[in-house]
DNA sequence: GATGAATGAGTCTTCATTCAT
DNA sequence: CATGAATGAAGACTCATTCAT
């Protein structure tokens, strides 16, 4: 709270809509709350945001953002793309800590308001874009097989979502997490056949 | 509509609350409507629910209730268990075609009232069991190698939900699932890497 | 109020948002009160109008019904032009005793919301017809002589709003209205000047 | 706009709450839009007037101010009674053409918030007060027969707002004036009578 | 003074739920 | 039992007014 009070309002209530987002589903949630959390009036509110339906989606939009900037960032060019994949991997449930409420509002809130549904659908292009890179990297230098890229990249952003909600809904020990990543690598990268 | 009509009151309405439940999140959808589209009047509904969060409830029990029932059907007992993966994976897209709704609702509504979110976990948690009973049987006849059961399980739930997601969401065409899902599983049998 | 409850809901309605639009202007009115007035639940209320602004549009347009349907009755076919343009003058005056609220409302709110303008150039137009060809019909009997039918329609509209101006807000009082109105006839019918 | 920009602040403000209270009933005007219009600040508004209230009573004020100075200026006290009142009429309706947002306002707000009132029935008191004495004139020196003097001036007051009301919402084309006022003082004059 | 960002009291409106028929 | 008219608690949203800059 002493931390949010530094922030510009705009910020601030894009953080508190996201905490109590992250908390109760949509319709639970009051623009009022929002308001007492960030510390502003009610009325402040609906000065940065036309109404409830247009914060919720800037703070989708928001923690899109804030997720698909670090994830590249923290994958980066370097090293094999082995390497890049066990990065983004352990990046994903890195973000998990960081931002709780918005790996529970990005994991939980499939069924979006119309508009949002359309630059989610891009940002989750754009992700997958991204991994079908890497793959077909790891291809052409001979890290991986021939597989269908576009197929394995739509199961890794899956797997990405059911982590997620592993460990928020099913309680997850994030402690785990990082033999868990180590073990779902070992299973993408070796399969599960015997030979 | 006229299929419904034979069906008694309560499957009537359940079945409703399932189709417009499938179209929007929960505070978008009226009690009104599912009484109409289930052809009941609007107190009739509170005589076999009592209220919209039950009424949600049940609905998204019933539709575990289906899918897990159909789903250990399809499996059974017999064949490797490769096979009975590769049933378990075909059936799963199958449910999408036969059970639209109740796919997009289980896809889409992590976020549940908390009571009932309880049930989903048991559910799930039953899922999870049949899956790991499937893997170590893999495991002990020698199909498949040494690899963390629970781990795999929840990779694979994971990827359940995420094809959903992606063949509601994104529009995946069904036509092409049953290649999808023989590259999902020569992904999972066979790993990523080269050798 | 006792009367009141014998009406129909809708009635009700109507009668109390005359009343109290009677006593205050529209936004000085709240939905709340009018329900209250006519002893339903605000949601009743909404149950009959879609929102303020339609039940202030059906109670205007209700008002003009009543006075322009007593009126045309209160003249009648018979007579001579003179003495229907009496009967019309003592109905006008009549009607604020009969229809407070309404003629309140009528005399006030020229400024209505758009369609409704609409509705009230109507009837208004409506009225100057029947005051039109009234006057012809004295001018072809020789009774008047020939002025500009519609010139003098429009004065003697003008004259009835202020006669429920004068009554309303100046505070005329009704009893003189007989006296009144013969002295308007004489005005109108024998002019100011000497001779 | 230029123009109002060499206004005082205060004057500014009064010109544009008369556009905007010409525009839209009271309660569809938001005092933003009326500093705005001024081009002030918000609150610059309230450094003028103590509310909403009191600034659309003294814009209500002024109109009457200069109705009342300038009609009674057009009259002056030269001529016979039937010139007088005359250019009474002809005054009435340039008021209209030059101060159309002020015309509409008297014309239409007939409903004033309670102080206000007072103010409007005295400034209407002084009109037909004036009216009075004018046909009081007109009687002595012969001109008009007897009538009772309280009575006519009312029916000459409620011509003119019917005048405004005609021209403003019923769209009378002004340009017909000359003839309408002559065609009215006609009637006014001579009566509707054959003989 | 002038400003406009911030405020929150005040309203409209919705919709889950009830209950008389 | 079934119904749907009626209800009012709950909540989104507006806008007159204030006050720190």
């Amino acid at each position: 709270m002493k931390i949010m009070l530094e922030l510009d309002k705009k910020a601030r209530i894009l953080a508190a809509a996201m905490e109590i987002f992250g908390e109760r589903p949509y319709h639970a949630v009051k623009m009022e709350e929002i308001a007492e959390r960030a510390s502003v009036g009610k009325g402040t509110v609906y000065g940065y945001f036309s109404g409830k339906d247009e914060l919720f989606r800037e703070m989708i939009h928001e923690s899109f953002e804030v997720y698909f900037r670090e994830a590249l960032a923290a994958v980066s060019e370097q090293g094999t793309a082995k390497d890049q994949l066990r990065r983004l991997f352990h990046y994903h449930l890195y973000f998990i800590e960081k931002h709780a409420s918005a790996a529970r509002i990005l994991a939980g809130e499939r069924r979006l308001p119309n508009p949002e549904i359309e630059v989610a659908k891009e940002r989750y292009a754009n992700m997958k874009g991204f991994l079908s890179q890497l793959l077909s990297k790891g291809i052409s230098n001979g890290e991986f097989r021939e597989i269908d890229v576009q197929i394995v990249s739509e199961i890794f952003l899956g797997t990405f979502t059911s982590l997620w909600a592993a460990v928020i809904f099913n309680e997850l020990p994030l402690a785990e997490s990082e033999s868990v990543v180590d073990k779902i690598l070992d299973l993408y990268l070796n399969g599960l056949s015997k030979s």
